[in-house]
RNA sequence: GGCGGCGUAGCCAAGUGGUAAGGCAGCGGUCUGCAAAACCGUUAUUCGCCGGUUCGAAUCCGGCCGCCGCCUCCA
């Protein structure tokens, strides 16, 4: 039995016992990409929370089963596609693989599906048939919408009264034709030079909204455990899946609301007008690894806002790069075989409190604050020379265990260098031993500018890549 | 206007009644040919401000100030 795991739930507003509806197994649906454009690096804060829920959840023993839409036809992807001139299949190909390419260097793990809405079309018209039967819809123009007033529970996950929804709001050209301007579409009328597809109550293409419902449903059933998305998702998109769920089957839809907070830039929204627009693409041709990303879009708690610079993406690496540095001790150095009970007490001990502070909705400082203190205190250790063997194999194992739920790890500690440079580094050696330290020293400069450090230890040079 | 969030050192950040984790950066020292890494010491008598409750408050209550988000199919 899994340990005692507590979430913060948007429907309840308050922080909430993890059980699912069936035990050991979690059924997660996350709101995918809409595939227009590469994704920004907000997108991916989003993404790298949802699979830390996902990786810790697997971390406690769950089976997790994860399913993330591709929303591929939509206002933003028609005109793309007509802009660029190209089928709207060619124009979101190109921004799906774009899409997969990017959560690959991000190490944000696989979904089990990834359905397209244009590949579930079908699905969503049998729902907008049924909600048409059941008087929770209505036609008007060609165009379906779902009336908000049929359904009373509206407005309970984000608050907000359908009264207040009245005040102040602004009517689409396209959309004057509805009984209440906060009624939205589930289809809209087929419109000249547009996609479309045919239904039982004319031709047309899917709101966004009904997307979710239906492919949630299709993996899920009625009820899944968790919906996960970015907080500006829970109005009126997530608000409108309950509504258009619940109406439908009669049944609860999600059982927990999981949802991230936005990444803001230099204290300010992302917007491509001010010019601080960061894709993960632009990240990495400066220079800065994936994984200090990841570690930067990770360390911070998923419900506060997240405030990007390049100096937090410095210290990111720098703290990272203390971990990967420890590690490497405990590679690199010989020790004598055995094992002490201190090591054991404090490996146990950082485990605790790792797990105990994840389970804790997710508290990441604190399960980091575990990690930075066990590595404190192995320095020491080390420092003084007591650290057995069995000790760091314990230690290491308990670092790639982590690193199940982390993913930050470089795939190896110890890299390999071109022949070329090792035997530079042989020759630097050579220099030192004869007193020539202007040789040393030129070559050491030389190999930094190529990014590679080298350090003199009491057993001898070593050798690191630098990492951004 | 309605709903919600935030304000802890130079920066990031944990801590929700018991006397301020951790990371980055800085400074002094040890080690080193010099570095790097690591270690030791140091950096908030104080948690936006003002009151209150309490033996005791960053944590609870009241007021104020500042910042932000949503209420526009933007994660």
């Amino acid at each position: 039995m899994p340990k005692k795991f507590l979430i913060y739930n948007t429907l309840s507003g308050r922080i909430e016992e993890f059980v699912p509806l069936k035990e050991g197994v979690v059924k997660m649906y996350t709101c995918g990409p809409t595939v227009y454009d590469y994704a920004h690096i907000g997108n991916f804060r989003s993404y790298i929370a949802e699979d830390l829920l996902k990786r810790f959840l697997r971390f406690l023993g769950y089976k997790v089963i994860h399913t993330m839409n591709i929303t591929d036809v939509d206002d933003k992807t028609i005109t793309g596609a007509r802009t660029q001139g190209t089928s709207l299949k060619e124009f979101t190909a190109k921004y799906e693989k774009a899409f997969f390419e990017d959560i690959d260097k991000l190490r944000i793990s696989k979904a089990d599906y990834y359905p397209r809405a244009t590949e579930n079309i079908d699905g969503m018209i049998k729902i907008i048939q049924g909600l048409l039967d059941k008087g929770y819809a209505y036609e008007k123009e060609g165009s379906i919408y779902y009336r908000i007033s049929s359904f009373p529970e509206y407005g309970k996950l984000s608050k907000i009264k359908k009264e207040d929804l009245k005040k102040g709001i602004r009517i689409e050209s396209d959309e004057y034709e509805k009984e209440n301007a906060r009624d939205f579409s589930l289809w809209k009328a087929k419109k000249p030079g547009e996609p479309f597809w045919k239904a039982p109550f004319g031709e047309g293409r899917p709101g966004w909204h009904i997307e979710c419902s239906t492919m949630s449903m299709k993996y899920f059933g009625p009820t899944l455990d968790i919906h996960a998305g970015g907080v500006d998702n829970i109005f009126p998109h997530h608000e409108n899946e309950i509504a258009q769920s619940e109406a439908y089957t009669g049944k609860p839809f999600v059982r927990y609301w999981f949802h991230i907070q936005h990444l803001i830039v230099n204290g300010e929204k992302m917007s491509k007008s001010k010019g601080n627009f960061y894709t993960l693409r632009d990240l990495l041709s400066m220079g800065f690894s994936p994984r200090a990303i990841r570690y930067l879009l990770l360390s911070a708690h998923y419900r506060k806002i997240l405030n990007f610079t390049f100096d937090a993406l410095y210290q990111a690496a720098a703290s990272l790069k203390r971990i990967t540095d420890f590690l490497f001790e405990l590679e690199t150095k010989e020790f004598d075989e055995g094992k002490t009970g201190e090591a054991e007490k404090m490996v146990r001990e950082t485990r605790k409190k790792f797990t105990d502070s994840l389970a804790d909705d997710l508290n990441i400082s604190s399960a980091m604050g575990a990690i930075f203190n066990l590595i404190h205190w192995g320095n020491k250790a080390l420092e003084e020379g007591k650290l057995k063997k069995e000790d760091t194999r314990k230690i290491k194992s308990m670092f790639y265990e982590f690193d199940r739920v982390l993913a930050v790890l470089p795939e190896q500690i110890i890299e390999e260098l071109p022949e070329e440079i090792m035997e530079l580094i042989k020759k630097r050696e050579e220099a030192r031993k004869n007193m020539d330290f202007a040789t040393s020293d030129a070559i050491r400069d030389e190999l930094f500018k190529r990014g590679i450090i080298l350090e003199d230890t009491k057993e001898g040079t070593r050798w690191k890549m630098i990492k951004k």
